[in-house]
DNA sequence: ACGATATTTCCAGAATTATCGAAATATTGT
DNA sequence: ACAATATTTCGATAATTCTGGAAATATCGT
């Protein structure tokens, strides 16, 4: 994960839509969701919400798995983390590193 | 921090240019870096810097204090570590927490 | 006041992104 | 084969973002 990739994972996150879509397949656990459910649950049009999901496949923050005529989606926990980590030890490794260490 | 505001946080995290510029000042620490400073660093012209320095601080991810000819810019370390939190509570709680604490 | 340095604002053009209806594709059950 | 459901692709428009040269602004030292 370098510096470019993390950009690239966090312009996609930093889209309300997207932020929600990707809240709502992590609390969705492992067995994500399919776009439909998604699609209930933010109530946006179809072909505007498969572009944002396109977008975040694309970064590779979102895998997807069909069955049948379901298309699942599952929130990549792992580059998430590694997002979240970078930034964290990257950039946020000053005063409030510091401050955490003194208590 | 409401997940809006993340997405507007995280979007101007999502460029490469202000990424760099976040690294830079956080590993400055808290007396932060010159505007000039941040610019023999990133070797980018002025108005394009400012332009992207205009947005962190849009953003509050970054403060800016005059310092005679010299505008002095540091990282927000709290709302940098507020973001990161709301990510990793609101969107990272799935299968990496429970792993984690399993262990 | 002036010249030098630091930084922003103005301006414009190119590129990218966002939105969504309509049409197309894929899959299932009958 | 057909109707129904799920999702994407097409196409077009509007809006936003990115970039950087040139000009403007601010501050300092003399």
């Amino acid at each position: 994960m370098d510096l470019d990739h993390a950009a690239r994972c966090l312009e996609k996150l930093g889209h309300p839509t997207r932020l929600r879509i990707i809240r709502l397949l992590v609390r969705a656990g492992p067995d994500g969701l399919s776009v439909g459910a998604v699609k209930e649950h933010l109530g946006i049009p179809a072909s505007t919400l498969s572009h944002h999901i396109g977008h975040l496949v694309s970064a590779g923050l979102i895998g997807q798995e069909r069955r049948g005529r379901i298309l699942r989606c599952t929130a990549n926990y792992p580059l998430l983390d590694s997002v979240v980590t970078l930034l964290t030890e990257e950039c946020c490794t000053g005063l409030t590193a510091v401050r955490k260490r003194a208590g």
